[in-house]
DNA sequence: GTGCATGATTCCGT
DNA sequence: ACGGAATCATGCAC
């Protein structure tokens, strides 16, 4: 990040003694060395940034280094928080931006903070007062120029502080772009609930977490995967016909041999994936259990205990039956030919 | 280099 | 808040 751009503070001229110069007089000199060192200041960060910007770069963040590290910080948090998902998903929203840019001005740059310096130099003028005359003009004219001051540090506090939080957002987000591909176990576990639950695949947020776990991804991927696959399966079921009937056939067999060991079924499940525990094999393989097929099976009497699913997604996918090795109507398979 | 696959992001509707 | 759709950006095979 950038390093802390501060000039050097400048030494205010040497002050005259006092009781050499009339005491107005010393008083605007000083205050008129303030402003200039405030004028200065502003003008140089704003010539700096000028000149990174010509020569290619980012807005230069005037910011101390503590405070941007405290900004990275800010951020890292929101991306961390829970509570809001889009963000740790897809990148520090505007309203947080808004928000944290709030909250670091606030910091930076205390309301009351004019309001304390005005009343300072006012006491101080009304000290003046006793041994000079200060007219009511003079004083409008200082609060003036306190105010409008003031308004200048802010409106600089403003513009670095967003500079700040906009280059480190996009950096953040760079990092998110760096693409890499899922590991072969992560692919096949987010494909065998996929198409063995084809009719409905909205995993719920248990599921998701499953699913991350055993694929060794994050609950975020697993989301963004399926939801790039619903669309895409839909968009091109034909393409996905052949992957359809390997991870059928994979899930059935599966299915099979686990059948055997005979479980109890799930009386009541809220949703698909949620029945218990995750039926995940230890090696990797995730598979169907017969309680999961208990669920998705139409029960004797023809009520099928489905969770709702989503319409749109039934409606809008007619997927052709991936040449289903079993047939056999109700089963898992049938899931698939829905 | 090109084209496709795929994970991530964004916008929008519900 | 969640999902659909479009899009972006990267990985990878050729």
């Amino acid at each position: 990040m950038a390093a802390p751009l501060r000039p050097a503070p400048q030494q205010p001229a040497p002050r005259r003694p006092a009781p050499a110069a009339p005491l107005g007089r010393d008083t605007s000199d000083v205050l008129q060395q303030i402003m200039a060192i405030t004028d200065q200041s502003l003008d140089e960060a704003q010539a700096r940034c000028g000149a990174q910007a010509g020569r290619g770069q980012k807005a230069c963040p005037e910011l101390p280094s503590d405070e941007v590290c405290s900004l990275q910080r800010a951020l890292r948090d929101q991306g961390e928080d829970r509570s809001c998902p889009r963000v740790s998903s897809g990148g520090v929203e505007p309203a947080a931006l808004t928000r944290l840019l709030s909250h670091r001005l606030a910091h930076l740059f205390p309301p009351q903070a004019c309001r304390e310096f005005t009343t300072h130099v006012t006491n101080l003028l009304r000290e003046q007062s006793r041994v000079r005359p200060v007219s009511s003009r003079e004083m409008e004219h200082m609060v003036g120029m306190i105010h409008g001051k003031f308004t200048a540090i802010q409106r600089q506090l403003k513009q670095s502080t967003c500079e700040a939080v906009m280059t480190l957002r996009s950096r953040l987000l760079d990092a998110r772009r760096k693409r890499r591909n899922f590991s072969k176990q992560a692919t096949e576990v987010l494909n065998e609930y996929f198409y063995s639950h084809l009719s409905n695949p909205y995993p719920s947020e248990e599921t998701k977490e499953e699913l991350a776990r055993k694929g060794g991804i994050t609950v975020s991927q697993v989301s963004n995967w399926f939801g790039n696959k619903r669309i895409r399966y839909k968009k091109n079921t034909g393409k996905f016909q052949e992957e359809a009937t390997m991870y059928t056939e994979k899930t059935s067999t599966a299915t099979k041999v686990r059948g055997s060991g005979g479980q109890s079924s799930c009386q009541s499940t809220p949703s698909p994936g949620s029945c218990g525990p995750f039926p995940l094999t230890s090696g990797g393989d995730m598979v169907l259990t017969l309680r999961t097929l208990a669920f998705l099976q139409p029960p004797p009497g023809g009520v099928c205990l489905q969770p709702p699913t989503h319409s749109s997604w039934q409606r809008a996918t007619a997927p052709q039956p991936p040449s289903s090795p079993a047939g056999d109507s109700g089963s898992f398979n049938s899931d698939v030919s829905n």
